[in-house]
DNA sequence: CGTATTTACTTTATATCTAAAATAGTAATC
DNA sequence: GATTACTATTTTAGATATAAAGTAAATACG
């Protein structure tokens, strides 16, 4: 079938296009900050948390991780000053992180420069053929993958 | 600017869909047969390599990693008779890796099961829809994002 | 030829990630 | 209020990735 060949087509692409934007943008990031995505991804959910912070199961649910790696991330992030852990006083086995100054201040930083890096990375799209994208991206079914049989053939 | 935030979300968008499709693709490749997306990868490039193998060099350049996973990948493989390394004689310092006769089995059953997943998952997607999507994958470029400049705003 | 350089791969040190065990605090029940 | 169960997080073990150092074979050059 025909069909089926353009869907593994649609995969290998979708697979190569994200793992290269993803790694120039790891890349880039590492250069200019020393700081891998997993990292500028902690920060952007702190940075967006505000003052408040996040709880670290918040954390690990926004970065759609596992527990252990947002423990593990955050650490270095802690370690430099970025980032600070407290304890939740109404709840004292929640853990609950913060961007610092400095941590705000750097990813103010980081942040205006990876918008410019991934705008640049999409230039040859206009708005209308990224909303396209957007909306057939939205139609591939990740869940299918866990319910599909070999009897549906 | 709107075309910054559109670029933005298209780029989380492309990242969320595409790392929610290999978790589903490697968790199922996992309980089914034992083995992970890489070393579904590597057994992929061996098959259609057929008898003559690949050379470590050319296995690392087919699957757009370091040298030093090709190495690490593939030494399971070996040890669960998957795959057999050996030395070319032309080159002594060159591996070759080629498919067993175990391994050639044991790929074509994860293939079959595979692509089925993979159409499941691209089932709400006609081919014409799903070329549409390669097409505008194919104009995002990762290259930009190494060559991007702050004074470029 | 014999030394120097290059090439092909492996090893090592780190960084993430996951799953599962361990730890510690909270809630629920008798 | 002691015991039990549950919840939040950290720790650990193992897989996969990179970059850089190490090893060994091939090539180049005087």
């Amino acid at each position: 079938m025909n069909d089926d060949r353009e869907a593994l087509r649609g995969w290998l692409d979708l697979l190569a296009t994200s793992q290269g934007l993803k790694k120039a943008v790891d890349t880039r990031l590492r250069s200019r900050f020393g700081h891998s995505i997993a990292r500028f991804d902690v920060l952007s959910a702190l940075d967006r948390a505000g003052v408040a912070g996040l709880r670290a199961g918040a954390l690990t649910e926004r970065l759609m991780v596992s527990d252990g790696a947002t423990t593990q991330v955050t650490a270095p992030l802690i370690r430099d000053g970025l980032v600070k852990r407290t304890v939740d006083p109404d709840d004292r086995r929640a853990a609950i992180f913060v961007l610092t100054r400095k941590g705000e201040k750097i990813f103010a930083e980081m942040a205006g420069e990876h918008r410019q890096w991934i705008v640049d990375a999409f230039a040859a799209l206009s708005p209308a053929q990224i909303k396209t994208l957007r909306r057939l991206l939205s139609q591939i079914s990740p869940a299918a993958i866990a319910r599909s049989r070999k009897d549906a053939a």
